[in-house]
DNA sequence: TGCGCGATTCTC
DNA sequence: AGAATCGCGCAT
């Protein structure tokens, strides 16, 4: 059994679904009609005005004013020039913030995640709530909440020291 | 209008 | 340790 995660999973708390995305399956269709999965192992959150790591702390640029928009859409922005980052935006059209997907099973690192799905800036502010070229499944035995470990973000030093302490880092520990 | 740096990754 | 290389924020 398996469910599309739904407008409502993505209007909560962005740490709530930073948290519950760990162990989800990110579903791509590529142009060739083949379908890639993989379980969701790695993510961030972005939260709010205040959060200084965050892209919106500076008010909404054309680049991140999806982050601005409602949930459950893609915000994807250009990382160094080089790599496409994939988030999912969170919370009510107004409140800016989103979830980083740093990781997922056998691809680590929101750069080659990106490539490896083909996911770039075309999927700008789409919807991932229906099933279509990109999008979530929830998938049968849930994640023991045991093994998600919350950490600092990776690279937001920049943002001063309360903001890139905040544990907004969430990891899928596996035992063995 | 220009400059420095970034939610990174790969190579030397 | 350095390169690749595009946008944004902030200073000229």
């Amino acid at each position: 059994m398996q469910r599309v995660l739904n407008k409502a999973f993505f209007d909560r708390p962005t740490l709530d679904v930073a948290r519950d995305l760990i162990g989800k399956q990110l579903c791509r269709r590529l142009e060739s009609g083949k379908i890639i999965r993989a379980r969701i192992c790695g993510t961030e959150a972005y939260d709010g005005f205040e959060d200084r790591a965050s892209h919106a702390s500076k008010g909404a640029t054309t680049r991140n004013v999806v982050m601005f928009g409602p949930p459950g859409r893609a915000y994807i922005y250009l990382c160094y020039g080089v790599h496409w980052l994939f988030n999912i935006t969170t919370r009510e059209k107004g409140y800016p913030a989103a979830v980083l997907i740093r990781a997922v099973e056998g691809v680590a690192g929101p750069g080659r995640l990106t490539k490896h799905f083909q996911i770039s800036s075309s999927f700008n502010d789409q919807l991932l709530t229906r099933v279509g070229g990109l999008w979530v499944e929830d998938v049968d035995g849930e994640v023991s909440p045991t093994r998600i470990v919350a950490t600092p973000r990776v690279g937001v030093n920049y943002a001063g020291a309360e903001w890139a302490a905040m544990p907004w880092r969430f990891v899928w520990e596996k035992q063995e």
